[in-house]
DNA sequence: ATAAAGTATTATGTAGTACAAATAGTGTCG
DNA sequence: CGACACTATTTGTACTACATAATACTTTAT
């Protein structure tokens, strides 16, 4: 979608095709995998390249292996659903409803409070890269341009609150920001609607404004909420 | 600590030693690993075994290797730093306050907002979690039980969002419960003080009353930070 | 002498074999 | 019928060999 992101190894390639079938459900949890050989075997590569493959599958909590019993694909509670892989894997087909309200509620919990944060706590360089941020959306002649100074945007404000658990954080809110992409009514024709959002959390920010950057970011989000059409018809 | 946590394989070892040793700081972001082949003779195990804890380290985005040029710690911006292995090794020594700091506000912005979300949400079954997690921690007789059962209660919380995405920011929430049972300035005299807290939680969860959840979640993390023990002498 | 091109070197990436260890399932003996 | 030993199977670990990529060096042409 938004990355084509050429997997340059084997392994990298084995984790991408198998973490997608996990996620998008063709795998659901409880079932098992073919032994390793097997495996193996049926995507052409090593069972030395196939098990890297496994391990970081484990990590991420999808899949659990044992001796004798082989690998089987583990319930969604264990997922590491924060992992950006996971996310993106889970977004790579069209994502639900129930799914993007999920996201938005996130950035709900998440934005409003990092932006109050950091109108405490930014320092003058991370307040330039915001400014920065901003500048490029504004200068932005196409989606595309919009697109990447609108998450540098987020992140840059992210970074701002000096807390790195906040930061690591940016998977999900760029995961929600690229979903809205898709999904937003208005994208395409104005894509620049919401830059007095962005213009008000800046200069609460840029002010040292806890609260009124804490309003901007929660209306900017409720905003885009409004704006994701709802698309009732359910077929492809 | 809280995990004696006896690690079984062979890589799962080596990704704990290793993984310990670059968050930690004794390996720092820029600075280059072994070879391969010398590493794993260092570690006295396989190149094999080695390299499956190499890609888990990586999928972390703890370090990066390049052919040639061999592998590399990443910087900290690139940390999985929601990762539960990732907080548990930042915990394994001694937290830093400020790093206590950064849990707690993590906290602050979570749990209001998923407790809110939670009496809003929850089913009869997900209540009935909270309730025997709030029985337990009631009827805790040591620091132990109480520990155990504080932990039930405030995952089985998460769970009430029905937000998957929420509920895996547990790792977070526990690691910073763990924290505060170490530098608690009373947990050792009287562990059961806050559960009046809980108490008020739970009803409003039950009453579905948001807001109320919300403030009490609020009050209930204000409070124990300020039961932490601020400790000023920093020798060990 | 400098810069471009090509070659050598070296570390990771991948394949494959062999065996160790664990465990579910089976069979046997009391 | 139950407990125990045995077997079969699958993951776990080790080792070897070679492919691939990227740096460092060397050669050559201007």
């Amino acid at each position: 979608m938004v990355k084509p992101m050429v997997v340059r190894s084997l392994h990298n390639q084995v984790i991408h095709e198998l973490g997608r079938q996990i996620v998008s459900g063709e795998l659901k949890p409880g079932d098992g995998l073919p032994r390793e050989e097997l495996l193996a075997e049926r995507m052409n590569v090593s069972r030395t390249a196939l098990r890297e493959a496994m391990k970081v599958l484990s990590a991420k909590g999808l899949i659990q292996s044992r001796q004798k019993t082989g690998a089987h694909v583990r319930e969604t509670i264990y997922w590491n659903q924060l992992d950006a892989d996971v996310l993106a894997w889970r977004c790579a087909s069209m994502p639900t409803d129930d799914f993007v309200e999920k996201l938005v509620e996130m950035r709900e919990i998440i934005e409003p409070a990092a932006g109050a944060a950091a109108a405490r706590r930014r320092t003058p360089e991370q307040l330039a890269r915001i400014e920065a941020a901003y500048a490029a959306m504004a200068a932005a002649t196409d989606l595309e341009e919009w697109t990447e100074a609108d998450l540098a945007f987020h992140e840059a404000m992210l970074h701002c609150t000096n807390n790195e658990l906040l930061v690591s954080l940016f998977s999900v809110i760029e995961t929600a920001l690229a979903t809205y992409f898709v999904l937003s009514a208005r994208t395409a024709a104005d894509f620049k609607y919401s830059l007095p959002h962005h213009k008000k959390v800046l200069d609460a920010i840029c002010r040292r404004q806890p609260e009124v950057a804490r309003q901007a970011m929660a209306k900017m989000v409720v905003d885009s909420r409004s704006n994701i059409r709802r698309h009732a018809k359910k077929k492809a």
